[in-house]
DNA sequence: TAATAACCGAGACGGTACGTCTCGTCTTTTA
DNA sequence: TAAAAGACGAGACGTACCGTCTCGGTTATTA
């Protein structure tokens, strides 16, 4: 039995409105600014619009990201049979793609917005790859004997990402070229 | 010569008052809820004292962090001449600071900090112990053969932190015993 | 055809209630004490409630003039044929009116707001009566040949409600028996 | 027995500089802008040194008043055996006086200095010319005839200076030509 | 000719109020 | 009945002044 309900139905102009309008406002001043007044006026919807349908600005922010609208959403590392270059080149394009959004800056908006709302931080695990895509290529280097099979593949994850997001936050010099090498190769050593 | 000013000198009870209650408010209540008036009020000074010696919350954050108020400061990784140990037994004292203080909830505040204010963003890099500390052990590892001449130092730390942080940032459980372990394991791998 | 506009209406308790409070506190503490945030405080209200529809405590008070809850509005001066009692009753009932409410403490308040604000300027002028009301019945003196055709009326009323004002303004001794007619009778003379 | 003490002397450089400072600001930016601060800043001295010579902000403005610095000081109306002609000629005097100095916003300053300071109230009655310089040239009249023995002399001196006042409180057009004329045409009447 | 006051400039201090901004909720009208 | 518009109570922001209180440095007496 299919549930009736009368009246207008959630307009979806209005949803893609304020998705654009914030995904659009925190590129151009950072999680920081983006205010859910500001974000209203920039859509042309009334505030209340937005609070129906999201609780909070992490909640429309984390929606940016699973639209891709923030970042593109990251492909998993392919699987070329060399491990260190797969992931290397997996991490050069997390990088490009950050330096081209606004560099540290922008890692660290995104960051604030990750460590203020639960959403956007789960979602931004899923955006910036630290998630089950570099696990799985990691199990399947340790099938093809390229890691020893007790190697903590989670926080072997973790930690190339996290040293992205610690340079950000640490305002160590924004990234270079071959960071994403001397990462890689940070992690997992020279002859693994 | 020295060069004079007349007039009353900066009272150091008011700045200690000051990053005393700020300490306390952060520790209680997280950055996203410290304000102004609460510092302020809380220690029982006009606002103008406070903007008059820091420009903002983050400079009186990072003035906390300095005074080891929010994180005690932490040491240099000692050095046994077993890395691996020196780096689980330093890694360990981090993660059960910051869990003795909050855990992970309170370890993202101190990024939000981090990443709103380059003051506080510098000084934790300190405070944590990602910075000169651990790079100058490992350079000794590399003296002693433990790593490869050419081995990316700094990277190497920035990863061992960053795998802390990002549990944190991707809301990730919090931390568990073992942890630190599987870190350095992630990072140093088994046999190098 | 009708302008139409959507959203809420401004509302006429939040009016109220403010002017109340202004009102309030003008008559206990004076204007010198009356401020933005007492108001809003007293009234129970947010202080942009104020600012959106006065822009400034000048205008409140002006408000609270014209609404009567600051003076009683003045009535014209009666017309039984004899001016100097006519006028003479007129400014002892303006006295009365501003001894009972504070005396020339008060009457200083509001000549301070007065001068700091032109809104409440021009709302005073009507309250204290030193207007068109006070002129017509000059001027039907006029015409009964009480006052010459050519006497000066609008001055005659100014000078009228000024030496009320210079009494307070100069701290002379505040109002006693007999200022009413004593003043209509500098004005006036013996025997126009 | 002179009673002795140690130390310098006050400084007469420090107080003219305050009241130049304070008339000086007085006259550019009204009393409602005038701060303790400002003046000390302007005149290049402590506020200390402006607190212990005087309470507060009407004692020096009335200070400057002494001294002639806001308003000349005013002399009292001659005696050229025309009662008419000599006030008019005062008040005339008195009108130029203020127009040249900022007209009814010059004014206003005044009154709102006169109406929060007993000190510069008292004063501005001197300086204004409302009290014993215009009741003793009435009083000439009386004995020479021009006024009825039992005039109001006071009420009548104060309706002369209440008339001008009241202009400026209550936003009346600024002072014209022939304004002096109407004025003391108001109060004398005609043929008195 | 010290010692001792009080003056002076400078300005830090605890406060109050300012006027603005944004929050999240509530209310009204239109479609 | 959703959506736009926007008023509302709340409260933090950063600034301006308040009046008091140190500071050193600098005069004038007084011992």
């Amino acid at each position: 039995m299919a549930e009736h309900r009368t009246g207008p139905v959630r307009s979806e102009q209005a949803r893609v409105d304020i998705l654009s309008a914030a995904a659009h406002l925190f590129a151009s001043r950072g999680y920081e600014h983006l205010t859910m007044e500001g974000i209203a006026a920039e859509a042309g919807v009334g505030k209340q619009t937005i609070y129906r349908w999201w609780g909070s600005k992490g909640g429309v922010v984390a929606e940016c990201l699973i639209e891709g609208m923030l970042l593109p959403i990251r492909p998993a590392p392919s699987d070329s049979g060399d491990l260190r270059a797969d992931l290397s080149i997996w991490l050069t394009e997390i990088l490009e793609g950050i330096e081209l959004l606004g560099g540290n800056a922008f890692l660290r908006s995104l960051i604030v917005a990750a460590a203020e709302s639960d959403e956007v931080g789960a979602r931004l695990r899923v955006s910036l790859g630290a998630d089950a895509s570099v696990v799985s290529r990691l199990r399947a280097a340790v099938r093809s004997g390229e890691l020893r099979a007790d190697a903590p593949l989670e926080e072997i994850g973790q930690a190339l990402i996290g040293a992205v997001l610690v340079r950000a936050v640490m305002r160590l010099p924004s990234l270079q070229v071959g960071a994403a090498d001397r990462i890689v190769d940070a992690v997992l050593g020279e002859l693994r």
